[in-house]
DNA sequence: ACTTTTCGGAACAGTCATGTTCCACTATGG
DNA sequence: CCATAGTGGAACATGACTGTTCCGAAAAGT
């Protein structure tokens, strides 16, 4: 008996369930990334369902952290891969990554505002090197091989000046009502003209 | 009987109760840039004086959130004042603020981070144009005309860019322990490239 | 139609920060 | 040395968010 939801439990749950998981997750993002200290009730509104339905789904307030961590982690991972680093010259690459991440929207805010999101599966914060980051950090050392970017701009500087240009690009939409595409080709011009060689 | 009280009431408080508020002041910065959460039992704690004087000095957080926020402005002002932006060429000027503002440290996040330091004196947050702002975009204005400054990059771009870049910085000596100087040198360096003409 | 899943709301207990009051203690200044 | 300003701590009230339980209603699946 219920051999097809004894199989739903041990790989996935039901589309019902994965619907509104997804609905609490992307909800909690938007509420969260505009007021980091919005309530779980205000996540609930938001997401279109009753305070105990987030419950149900995340017992404690960390674990709906939890999940969004990972989650923009996930499409984190995805951006880098779709950029494909390793390919054509590395100010391109640079480009397309920039590009990628752009669109992944207010979630890469909530990254670096939200530390508990690292609070992750064990591991310890600073120490958590992201695939995503040790490819960041290889194609700054082959572009500075190749002679494409600044051979002063250290890895880890670059990686910072990255996020910091995102955040600035989305700030400008913010603040001064930037349509979205001319913030962008702001951002781009700017992180390129400060890697170049 | 009590003139001098009187006087004092009117223009300053006593010195004692200066230093107290400095010191809660400092110690609120202190603390909430480490984490913007932090109780008042924190700051109470940080600062050295009871729960009860901080209460004693601002009755309500907001206030103790408000104090903070003229206070940093009151510095950036001075720092801007500083950097003389209207002498000499326009990226020099533009070094010189950076410096001045990198020397603010920590409080300068707050500004970002925390939206409630601008409930100010009755303006209306975006559209409290301070007045070091808008020497900031005279002086790209300026270095646009003079050509020394790209004539593609927005002044409010270049203002989100600055602070992004500052907040780049300081976030490069917690996140890799990059010392204060090293931060500080990548940081001009990068802003210096992202602007020249 | 019927059965199971899923949901929403109400009610409750627990926790924590806030803000207030009161009083005794200290140090500072005249 | 004495009056006053300034402080710290205890105790209390309050409100907000959290996390839990329970039950009836709605929706999904068959």
């Amino acid at each position: 008996m219920g051999s097809d939801r004894a199989d739903r439990a041990a790989t996935q749950e039901s589309t019902t369930r994965a619907r509104t998981r997804r609905a609490i997750i992307d909800a909690a993002v938007a509420t969260l990334s505009a007021d980091h200290t919005a309530s779980l009730a205000d996540v609930a509104e938001a997401a279109g369902v009753g305070r105990t339905t987030v419950h149900r789904y995340f017992p404690e307030r960390s674990d709906l952290l939890a999940a969004i961590g990972t989650d923009v982690r996930e499409r984190i991972e995805a951006a880098t891969a779709r950029a494909r680093l390793g390919e054509g010259p590395a100010p391109a690459a640079l480009d397309r990554l920039c590009l990628e991440f752009f669109e992944l929207g207010d979630r890469l805010m909530l990254l670096d505002d939200v530390p508990q999101f690292w609070a992750w599966s064990g591991l310890e914060e600073d120490e958590a090197q992201a695939p995503s980051d040790r490819e960041l950090l290889a194609l700054v050392r082959r572009g500075q091989r190749e002679g494409t970017l600044d051979p002063e701009v250290d890895d880890t500087w670059l990686h910072t000046v990255l996020w910091a240009m995102l955040y600035a690009a989305w700030e400008q939409t913010r603040e001064y009502d930037t349509p979205k595409h001319t913030a962008l080709s702001l951002c781009l011009r700017t992180l390129r003209k400060a890697t170049a060689a």
